[in-house]
RNA sequence: GGGCGCGUAGCUCAGUCGGACAGAGCGUCGGACUUCUAAUCCGAUGGUCGCGGGUUCGAAUCCCGUCGCGCUCGCCA
């Protein structure tokens, strides 16, 4: 309700400062501070105080008066308070909200758009067990990818898997060469992926540590096994498939406890074997802005503010990283409307370059659009690295979280008023909910572009301002509507004037903002929005709680209307939860 | 050194496409469970929005400078 009166504000507010003869280029609508009864207002009055000749409050009063709220659903009035033009909604406004919220569980789903979009996050190389530096990726992105989805949006996820490069020949190499018995070290847990990894690790302290005969031999082979993959060999290409597969079903699992699952799992090879590599590098030696040097092939991007050089062929005449990449992207603009990444500020620049060739390639890059995140940092500002080993495994993290919940459940167990008989599998359930939620929680409701430092009592902390707090909520929500069918009470048809205390209003009005909550933050790709949304809704939810009982109230009126809001509060931190990838436990 | 990002309460963070007195949580201190679940609620405490200039009726927000931190500047990915 909330986006069609700001629809009907920003029309009468215009029609009105036409009739004046005023510029309305610039509406200077805005959402008031809390303390003002006004659900809009507008700025509008400062900038035309000086066209005006007047002082902002008296043309403030001019602009109102001109106001015609006539044929108008959902504005009733507006007046002004000094300089500002307040915008007033109609009783319709609680009466449409509560009914659209009550009835549908997808309440703040947006209408299609009929774009098709594809989402690529994590796209992690399969070198290793997922650590917790590389955990914000599938978290903002699987956030990014609901938000879409429920913006409207035709959404596929898709994890890049980056099966050409160096980093897998490296490991292909590492793991056929060395035996179990070389390593000094056992496996951290009993998942291929760990187990594997010690491979990587090893091949990599070799390369590094061992006599530089030895090394050159195995540059050597490493270099083999990439000019095989160039080549399309088949038998090469089986060897690295076996690394890669192993090691990507494991981090696959991993993902899944999230969870963050994906529709397809595409593979750069892909775009070496069916030419389209090759046929895109042909084309860019055909650009204005190839130079052939130092016995490679480089674009030059300056026109784009991009000093360096990408090359695209190295000097062997073999694609890089880069090149396959751009393949991928012409591929995905084959196939989808829009293009949605989301990767660590370390791909920066390389993004850049991506963006820059596609253009220069004809493509129309607007369709491309990137998430960026920056680094998670251990306390003490140590990094997290597979190859040095370095770092928190979200394994272990997500283990933590839900024996810290478990103890919670249990602890919390003893002095529960509700009688709702919970069994070993309800806390179980319990514990892996809020756990992992808060997890999710602590990571997706920041900004992305901002670092964060990982510490375990802040992530999971399960008081306010955390996933807990809010499932909780939706906990409440489901345990009066429970109560409520066994006693028979019904929502359906409902006076929704009955409502009329202060706390079921701004419930009310929190309620009505989530679909253009949701539409603002799609356009932005900021899922942490929705994170600050649920958690808002949440305080305000709890104060009707308190204040309101539903099935105690004084009479039937009131205590259906109050159902009806509490089923609307329901939809409404259920799909908020689901947004941002957090369960909402019907018991807790 | 160049480019990009970040700097808000003791700590973790919202707010940043200029607008109403800068907001939460944690922490500290003090209150509320015979009540639809107290993972809750109420109150107190706490700020030169890194620093210095500028633009503006108005700046945490925009511009310039400066300091600190991170990322980046491979024929790696």
């Amino acid at each position: 309700m909330f986006r069609q009166f700001r629809e009907e504000v920003e029309a009468a507010l215009s029609a009105a400062l036409s009739s004046l003869d005023l510029p309305d280029d610039d509406l200077g609508v805005e959402e008031p501070p809390e303390d003002v009864p006004a659900t809009l207002a507008s700025s509008v009055a400062f900038r035309l105080a000086g066209v005006v000749g007047a002082a902002p409050p008296s043309v403030a009063a001019d602009i109102a008066e001109e106001i015609s709220v006539d044929g108008y659903d959902y504005l009733a009035a507006v007046d002004t308070q000094g300089p500002y033009v307040n915008f007033h909604v109609t009783d319709a406004y609680y009466d449409d909200t509560l009914t659209a919220a009550a009835e549908d569980v997808e309440y703040g789903r947006l209408p299609s758009t009929g774009d098709s979009v594809v989402v690529e996050h994590t796209s992690a190389n399969p070198t290793g067990p997922v650590h917790v530096g590389r955990a914000r990726n599938p978290i903002v992105g699987d956030a990014v990818a609901n938000l879409l989805d429920f913006a409207g949006n035709d959404v596929e996820r898709h994890y890049y898997v980056n099966d050409a490069g160096r980093q897998m020949a490296v490991f292909t190499w590492a793991y056929e060469t060395f035996d179990e018995d070389d390593l000094d070290s056992e496996p951290d847990r009993d998942r291929i992926e760990y187990d594997l990894v010690r491979y990587y690790q090893k091949g990599n302290a070799f390369l590094e540590e061992a006599d530089p005969d030895e090394v050159e031999a195995a540059e050597a082979e490493i270099t083999e096994i990439l000019q095989g993959i160039e080549e399309g060999d088949e038998e090469t290409y089986a060897r690295v498939e076996t690394v890669v597969d192993q090691v990507l079903g494991g981090m696959r699992e991993c993902l899944a406890r999230l969870p963050a699952e994906f529709d397809e799992f595409v593979k750069e090879t892909r775009f070496m074997f069916d030419g389209r590599t090759r046929d895109l590098a042909e084309r860019l030696k055909e650009t204005d802005q190839a130079v052939y040097e130092e016995d490679a092939w480089q674009l030059e991007l300056d026109e784009y503010d991009i000093e360096k050089n990408l090359v695209f062929l190295r000097s062997d005449g073999t694609s890089l990283y880069t090149t396959r990449d751009l393949a991928h992207h012409e591929w995905k603009f084959d196939n989808y409307d829009r293009a949605v990444t989301v990767l660590g500020e370390d791909h920066k620049l390389q993004a850049g370059q991506l963006r820059a060739a596609l253009d220069l390639l004809g493509n129309d890059v607007d369709k491309l659009e990137n998430v960026i995140f920056s680094w998670v940092n251990l306390p003490g500002g140590l990094g997290m690295s597979t190859r040095e080993g370095t770092g928190v495994m979200l394994d272990d993290l997500l283990d933590e979280a839900i024996d810290r919940a478990r103890e919670e459940v249990e602890t919390r167990m003893e002095d529960r008023i509700r009688n709702d008989d919970l069994d070993e599998d309800d806390i179980e359930r319990i514990a892996r909910q809020v756990g992992i939620g808060a997890v999710r929680y602590d990571i997706v409701s920041k900004q992305p572009t901002k670092s964060i430092t990982f510490e375990w009592d802040q992530a999971l902390n399960f008081e306010a301002q955390s996933a807990p707090y809010i499932q909780y909520v939706h906990a409440r929500c489901c345990g009066i509507t429970d109560e409520a069918a066994a006693a028979g009470l019904d929502a359906s048809d409902v006076d929704p004037s009955v409502l009329d205390t202060d706390a079921e209003r701004e419930l009310l009005r929190v309620i009505a903002r989530f679909p253009a909550v949701v539409e603002e933050a799609a356009d932005d790709l900021e899922p942490h929005t929705i994170a600050t949304f649920a958690r808002q809704f949440a305080e305000v939810f709890n104060r009707f709680y308190r204040e309101c009982p539903v099935l105690s109230a004084d009479d039937e009126e009131v205590a259906a209307a109050r159902l009806a809001l509490v089923e609307s509060s329901k939809h409404t931190v259920a799909n908020a939860l689901d947004i941002i990838g957090v369960e909402a436990p019907e018991s807790m």
